[in-house]
DNA sequence: CTGTTAGCGCCTTCAC
DNA sequence: GTGAAGGCGCTAACAG
């Protein structure tokens, strides 16, 4: 059996108040009882019980992060990151993969969110829409990572996919293309990610008075490396073909170099391609890839910040917060 | 505040042990009651306090998964599996990132091993070494993934690496090349994964006759697509450069390739090059790479049955368990 | 500054 | 089959 406070308080003839008192440091200790409690601690090898704790205090230290996918190399990535900045903090993140299913997305958050497991929720959703969200009674604050999902009544980081999409494409522009495509996502309306981007996209072509025809938007099921093939495939089939490809995320990127290989095009001599998220991953590939490069550092830190507050009881409305991007020009849409 | 047992209790004019039984489902429950309660538990929407039943119980149906990075591949696919055959179970996983740093690594362990928080624990450990690990005692069951730590009485699930690496090393020498180099780790004591699969690849090279010389072996800091780089450029620059790589892992394989590329060298007709792990980035490189696929999908379920059975209290002695692997050969090996 | 008391929410003996 | 009490280990009141 593990040895409890009452143990260690037995042992060095005070009460389990004062064991607690110095286990916590609390501040009004004498330096005697210190020294009694502290060998009977080290003694015995004591080891607070932290749900006991937790169901006292009614707070647990403890956050949970859910993700669509942990294989996904920027939600990796992301949730490192959280993870980092929270070990400062003094915070444990429990990861938990939703599948990017929404059920299972809402099954997980109900748990996270009524079991008192965690003190609150960072949520990187994908295919939970709005309605869904707001359906959800929340006992613990939650804070939405990635794309705002309609207008939830919960705070939100991310950054401007829009303008970041916008200036993607210039850069394309800015090279010299002219056929531009973009590939990636449903359009659905509870896939905002592929919304935004598609919307930044067409900004930017419009705005150079270059076509926006639908056939140069390929959807693809998700934004994985083996959805682009089939993308890529119909897009090169048409008989004005693009001469660059704007890609909603890396792997999609990854994937679509990979089948522009098969094809036997050449990157960027034959056709530019652009990404979106700077996964470590797109700076190995050949040709390295150009991305857009959320400041993932940034969202982490902002996410944690504003997930604290609001566990420490701030009420102000729930605010959408934006942090920075870069644009990385690489091999893939520069080295002719 | 959250609605507890009592209140449910209340509104439904029974005693607490009641709703208990009908939330537990307990075997014998009049009808009538069953119908009492759950309309009560609806009306309130009634959520148990994992906490309260945790530290009631003594299990909290929770595992941890102690991971070095979360952002390396390998270890996210892993992670992937098992949080999937877990879920299947009916058991959460808490995921958590030690930075492969052994002191880090140390600390999560026994705060995860102590805190009564998990039920048990899934240790992936590269830099802890089995003199550390002894030192730990262990309140709750650890079951390790990978090489095995030395002689440390933990139970203990991954692949034989020896004879994955000379299968490996084998595949390039039936293809015909004689100067085969290897690539990875640091062969420390502390370090297991490098050493087996040197052992395995000079295994290989001895059977053959082949030079085992230690200009062929690059050692790098980590297994990082960004560490291979150095290593390939001092593997070059011998007056007799190799003619093939394999490399300790995807990541290192393909830092390789890019390097390769930079240096001017085509795959596989100059150099080929092999991995280990089978992630997924490694289908969609140019030339896509062979690699050693170990079994994740059973390593997770190994993993996981051996940790429940110890959970529910197996006194058996510590196993070594294997599962199966896969040599991959694509396009990095064989096509010229 | 320290000891005593009570209770966080739940489950599980023990009676009925 | 169901109710009443007790305690898992801890900390927050309230004395003293």
């Amino acid at each position: 059996m593990a040895v409890t406070l009452r143990d260690v308080a037995a042992l060095a003839g005070v009460s389990p108040r004062s064991v607690s008192n110095v286990v916590n440091d609390f501040r009004y200790v004498s330096p005697a009882m210190q020294a009694k409690v502290r060998a009977a601690l080290d003694e015995l090898d004591y080891k607070p019980n932290l749900l006991a704790r937790g169901l006292r205090q009614g707070r647990t230290g403890t956050i949970a992060l859910l993700l669509p996918e942990i294989t996904v190399a920027y939600f990796s990535e992301l949730a490192h990151e959280i993870v980092e900045r929270a070990s400062q903090l003094g915070i444990t993140v429990m990861i938990d993969e939703t599948s990017g299913a929404p059920n299972r997305e809402l099954a997980l958050l109900e748990v996270a969110m009524r079991s008192s497991w965690v003190d609150g929720v960072l949520l990187s959703t994908l295919g939970l829409n709005g309605a869904a969200l707001a359906g959800v009674k929340s006992d613990v604050p939650v804070v939405l990572l990635g794309e705002r999902t309609a207008k939830s009544a919960l705070d939100h980081v991310g950054i401007d996919n829009v303008r970041a999409s916008r200036d993607a494409v210039q850069h394309l522009i800015d090279s010299g293309r002219h056929r531009i495509a973009a590939i990636g996502g449903s359009h659905a309306p509870s896939d905002m990610t592929s919304r935004l981007r598609l919307k930044g996209y067409r900004a930017a072509l419009r705005a150079a008075g270059l076509p926006t025809e639908d056939y140069l938007y390929a959807r693809t099921p998700k934004y994985r490396r083996g959805d682009a093939a089939v993308a890529v495939r119909a897009l090169l089939a048409h008989p004005e073909p693009p001469d660059a490809l704007f890609c909603f995320s890396d792997e999609l990127a990854i994937g679509s170099l990979r089948e522009l290989y098969e094809q036997g095009l050449r990157v960027p001599s034959d056709i530019s391609v652009v990404g979106f998220d700077d996964i470590e991953e797109s700076r190995f590939t050949t040709p390295s890839l150009t991305s857009i490069s959320p400041d993932k550092h940034q969202i982490a830190s902002t996410a944690l910040e504003t997930l604290m507050a609001r566990i420490a009881g701030s009420d102000l409305r729930p605010r959408a917060l934006q942090v920075g991007y870069q644009l990385l020009a690489r091999e893939s849409s520069t080295r002719q």
